[in-house]
DNA sequence: TATAAACCCTGGAGTTACTCCAGGGTCAAG
DNA sequence: CTTGACCCTGGAGTAACTCCAGGGTTTATA
């Protein structure tokens, strides 16, 4: 009749591995729960759906810090929303942006994939197509970042 | 006249920063070069265009191990390079799934923004769209895999 | 009641691919 | 001969987990 719930049930619960909800709260994104005698964790209804949040919203992408922030300001209901939705469009372009990295990628290698006929690694189009020609070297100043993707 | 080149120059020339090119070798992605009296890398044409061929390859987004199989066949000319091509068509694939996966959390992320009229955190529609309602719990085995995007 | 299976605990290491730093040595120019 | 730009090593830090060993606890079964 008790209804709270250990970590694996919490884990279950809330669609993430009991590990994660550690990790969360090691990290402080969820509070320490209440222990059992045998020195169990045990969750509430209202942690398990703070648990169920957060799995959600790092399903959508957003950080653990952006996930942080949100959480910090649930509980404040008359503050003004505008953060969130401002959260939410600066994930939105990123996401834009990645899209968009990657579709150009995507049309790469295509390229490179049907160019190659099969043959020997000699006259391989693709290896042909990632290597530097032997006179042309792409200037670059210091410290560019590399494709992250 | 000496056409060896200082790690700095390798990095200018090849695209990538000094410390990528100490990380690669320290992994064995390249070999250790030759050294200067004073203990500096030195690195001639032939590594400098490896070097390129690694930044490039990451720039489209390969794996280092990926980089790692395609470098240690590139001597082998006269092997097939169907296995490039596999490789190639795998990071397609894992690129193609991204693109899908990432589609689909934008047009949710839009769904969310667009219900979004401004107001309190109390009526916030995207704080409610993330927040898993007080009954339904989704069910889900154990070991579920969170979203790498 | 005994014991085995299933669950939980902690702390720490490993993952990917870098990135940055401190605390030094080396080299070229003025 | 000093200043500044470059180079060296080793190690720590990043994001967000993931997995493990070596324990303790709880529950179901024999």
């Amino acid at each position: 009749m008790n209804e709270r719930q250990t970590i694996g049930q919490a884990a279950t619960a809330s669609g993430m591995p009991a590990d994660n909800i550690r990790y969360y709260e090691k990290i402080g994104l969820v509070a320490k729960p209440s222990r059992t005698e045998g020195n169990y964790r045990t969750y509430g209804p209202n942690e398990v759906r703070r648990l169920g949040f957060i799995r959600r919203a790092r399903e959508l992408g957003f950080s653990i810090e952006q996930v942080r922030e949100m959480l910090e300001m649930t509980p404040h209901h008359e503050q003004d929303c505008g953060r969130v939705d401002q959260l939410t469009h600066e994930h939105l372009l990123s996401i834009d942006r990645k899209i968009a990295d990657l579709t150009a990628l995507r049309h790469e290698l295509e390229a490179m994939l049907t160019s190659c006929h099969g043959g020997t690694v000699r006259d391989c189009r693709i290896l042909e197509a990632i290597a530097p020609s032997k006179s042309a070297v792409t200037p670059h100043r210091h410290a560019v970042g590399q494709a992250k993707i």
